[in-house]
DNA sequence: GATGCCTACTGAACCGGATAAGCTGAGCAA
DNA sequence: TTGCTCAGCTTATCCGGTTCAGTAGGCATC
């Protein structure tokens, strides 16, 4: 089967390849006649544009990129990414747009990634997760004067433009909540310590104990892996002066910590409460099923797509702030005993 | 910052474009000593050949598509997505292919999306999940003459190449488990009955059953997803003759249908064995851990992903056989009580 | 020294679109 | 009738690679 090209179109309407792609790309120079003759007869035969020819002419990928820079055991198992790339696509595909995607061992191995998408011209733009303080993709991205969208900040983004939700205001709610139930000894199990956005929960976290007059109020840091967060908890829940609450920096993790928590024959939400970050279905398949901050993860990532997109277009790279996750109330959170 | 061509590299090595195009693809037709001065010049001045202009000319993408097909909302649970991307895209990026990922809503869809590619020139060849029974797939990808290979089987994918393992053989392996701890009552709960992975263990599950006669050997269906799963665990369990022992089709559901056991008051193992599908780490990650049938995932899609590009570089397509599941028994299974 | 052959290149065509520039005939005013 | 404008096309060029058909020069051969 022969792949149709502009010039079968062209040869079909007894016009010339200029005046198909004019009336193909809603150009003026062809009369309204004329167009409607050849859009019928491009979707008779099937045509559609070879995206290379395309590319090569109009200098445009009509492909947005995406590298994910996890190791290959935590991506699998959080939903996270997979709920964020389905948001992606929706919002690309509904614009034409491919996503290509490629997973990394490092950052280094991202920015090379990103220097040879820049000279294949394979990509438009890129979006860029997982931001980190002092982040080395930063200043590469914008030597590059590759278009892009960091998902994460706000802070620490330099010229790029970013999508950003307030997760310091999502924990200070959390917090809060849990000490209205009459929490006062309340952990957190933090995801990798070098990601921005565990920064900002961490020392959102420190802030609202501290206004609070919270004492014990201990983060400790995991790797968003099911295994450290279980051995965080096991050590969380064997100090002496055990937390009735602990907040976790990702929903896979405060599964594993519910499953710990009943190991060492502890009640949930009696003995301890459960919040988790990211409201997956993950959460609502234990028992009980788990209290967590959760937001609209698709919607997040089409936005993302969106405002790439746009500054793709050539707009001016904003800071767009997306929706604070909000506190979801489930049977994991209880007042303590003796409350 | 301007993006070398290949025209800069050969003003630069002072010989023309044809020469720099055989040395820096390997082809006869320049001396070992131009060749090496004009591989030092095009890594000096960070030369990438563009991907359309390579497209263009030599008719070929570099690059693979994969079409997902399933609900926004299970895609995101499942780990196993996940980790066959992975494991895709390190086989491709290892060979300088790119992974364009397109989600769409269903077969007819997706069928598009491979129409569309294949006008575009977008990708060499895709990859095919989820096969069903008749699936309309495969004669429209045959038709389009789109190198494909189908993970699934077998039978069922047609002329195209497929990558299948054993599921009968591990499901069997996995009833011979259970009654040889003492099992008689075995339920499974199983995935989309369209599809053809599904029947294949369905009808695997039926066979041994018989042949150890087993009486109440009943599959229910389900959606992979963690409601459905647990719904139907606790129709099963709620049934006059209880199961001792579910099987679940994947690991989400059978996560759901742990907590639906231990809600409903039963203990895990030993008023009911619970067999998951798929190791993950969520298998790991609850209590008591899943005895589950697992197999490396990564490296399914690693070796889809090699087979791709096998058939796209012209090799006969061939029905490939991956390694089989293998059980690897934990804590949730134990003899029925009693025994 | 003419011939053939091989190596190491050059030059140009080509892939399939986008687009700037040029052309043509119709319509209309002077 | 001439001149002018303008819609509605056509033609040609370009994007950046690959590849095929030459071709120049060196060397062996008869």
């Amino acid at each position: 089967m022969k792949r149709p090209t502009i010039a079968d179109v062209a040869r079909r309407a007894g016009v010339s390849k200029g005046a198909v792609s004019y009336a193909l790309n809603g150009q003026p120079g062809v009369s309204a006649a004329t167009r409607e003759r050849i859009l019928a007869i491009a979707t008779e035969i099937g045509f559609s544009p070879s995206s290379a020819a395309r590319a090569l002419s109009a200098a445009t990928a009509g492909a947005v990129g995406l590298a994910l820079c996890r190791p290959a055991r935590t991506l699998g198992v959080e939903p996270f990414f997979m709920a964020l790339i389905s948001g992606v696509e929706a919002e690309l595909s509904a614009r034409s747009y491919a996503l290509t995607l490629q997973v990394v061992a490092d950052h280094d191995a991202e920015i090379a990634v990103y220097r040879r998408w820049w000279g294949e011209r394979r990509v438009d733009g890129v979006l860029v997760c997982d931001l980190r303080t002092d982040d080395s993709r930063i200043p590469a991205l914008h030597q590059l004067q590759l278009p892009a969208v960091v998902i994460g900040g706000p802070g620490g983004t330099g010229e790029l433009a970013s999508l950003w939700s307030d997760d310091a205001a999502a924990l200070t709610e959390a917090v809060e909540y849990l000490v209205a139930l009459g929490h006062r000894r309340i952990a957190r199990v933090g995801g990798l310590p070098d990601l921005l956005h565990t920064e900002i929960r961490t020392d959102a976290f420190a802030g609202v104990c501290r206004r609070l007059g919270l004492a014990d109020a201990v983060t400790v840091f995991s790797d968003y892996s099911g295994e450290e967060g279980g051995r965080a908890t096991r050590r969380l829940l064997s100090s002496a002066t055990r937390p009735t609450a602990v907040i976790y920096d990702n929903d896979v993790m405060a599964v594993a910590g519910l499953s710990v928590a009943q190991e060492m024959g502890l009640t949930v939400p009696d003995d301890l409460s459960i919040v988790a970050w990211d409201d997956s279905p993950l959460c609502r398949l234990v028992h009980p099923p788990l209290t967590a901050l959760g937001r609209d993860i698709p919607a997040y990532g089409a936005h993302a797509a969106r405002h790439l997109l746009a500054v793709i277009a050539g707009q001016p790279a904003t800071r767009v702030q997306d929706e604070s996750p909000q506190l979801t109330p489930r049977g994991s959170t209880a007042p303590p005993r003796g409350k």
